[in-house]
DNA sequence: GCAAAAATTGCGACTAATTTGCAAAAATTG
DNA sequence: CAATTTTTGCAAATTAGTCGCAATTTTTGC
């Protein structure tokens, strides 16, 4: 099986992308956390260029790489299911802590139902769910 | 059953806020679209000054009576679940259509249940199923 | 309805976020 | 390793979002 290092530099390779150090290096950040703001990440990343930064991550997302997730006020990258296991997220409307929810073969079953009712093709899927946390109850 | 129209008025009234031109206008927009850009709603209100809609929006958010999702690049806004039906969405990743999915019993179910399982207690939730539509097949 | 009080808006200035052009640097090719 | 192609960093330019404040609109209590 293929790290997901691999398979991030396949995906690059492929496409006719060069593997360079700033997109070694951000996608190293994004594996160290499970979501994180641009802000964060250009401040996790402090040699690498702002401007670099939106454009690997513009990239990224082309590759199917990352996702953008809308998490309270700005929105938070992560990487895609292709490169940790698929989760849904919970988001504590108190606390603000965002908890990983791991996947269920039920749910996703009748996602896909449920679009194929529409006519609709499923690929993919992001769900969020809002509440409060065991500390915040 | 209170027009969503008088419900938003009494939300805004119930917590010492007034009615207004701007805020109706707003509303209103925001009922004659599925979900729309911050920009969108900009050009579609054109009497109404860009600040104000900012402010507007986000006492709306408060108010939960709008909410912000993240399709595509941009984020989009749209009525929450008190003020148009519950519902999903169907994204296609080719042409961009946004589909409304209306809710289904068992997965709003499922998920509850999910979030017990983490003592996590839902009372909200968002999901984006991306994929392709009938006429990009 | 009307005047006073309170809340909101529009405007202009301002800060933050994102994009772009381009020469220099790094990666890929053979 | 030299030539070619792709990226990067930097600075400048846009675009998005915020803020202070005087003018205007809403609301309140007659």
């Amino acid at each position: 099986m293929p790290s997901s290092n691999q398979q991030m530099k396949f995906a690059l390779k492929s496409t006719g992308h060069s593997i360079t150090v700033p997109r070694k290096q951000l996608f190293k950040t994004l594996q160290a956390h499970e979501a994180q703001t641009i802000h964060e990440l250009v401040a996790r990343c402090p040699t690498v260029d702002r401007a670099t930064i939106y454009r690997t991550i513009e990239l990224f997302e082309e590759l199917g790489i990352v996702q953008r997730l809308q998490i309270g006020w700005k929105y938070q990258l992560e990487l895609t299911d292709s490169y940790v296991h698929h989760h849904h997220h919970l988001v504590c409307t108190r606390c603000g802590a965002i908890i990983a929810l791991a996947e269920d073969a039920e749910l996703e079953a009748r996602l896909i139902t449920l679009a194929a009712t529409a006519d609709f093709t499923a690929s993919d899927h992001q769900l969020e769910i809002r509440g409060l946390c065991s500390n915040c109850h």
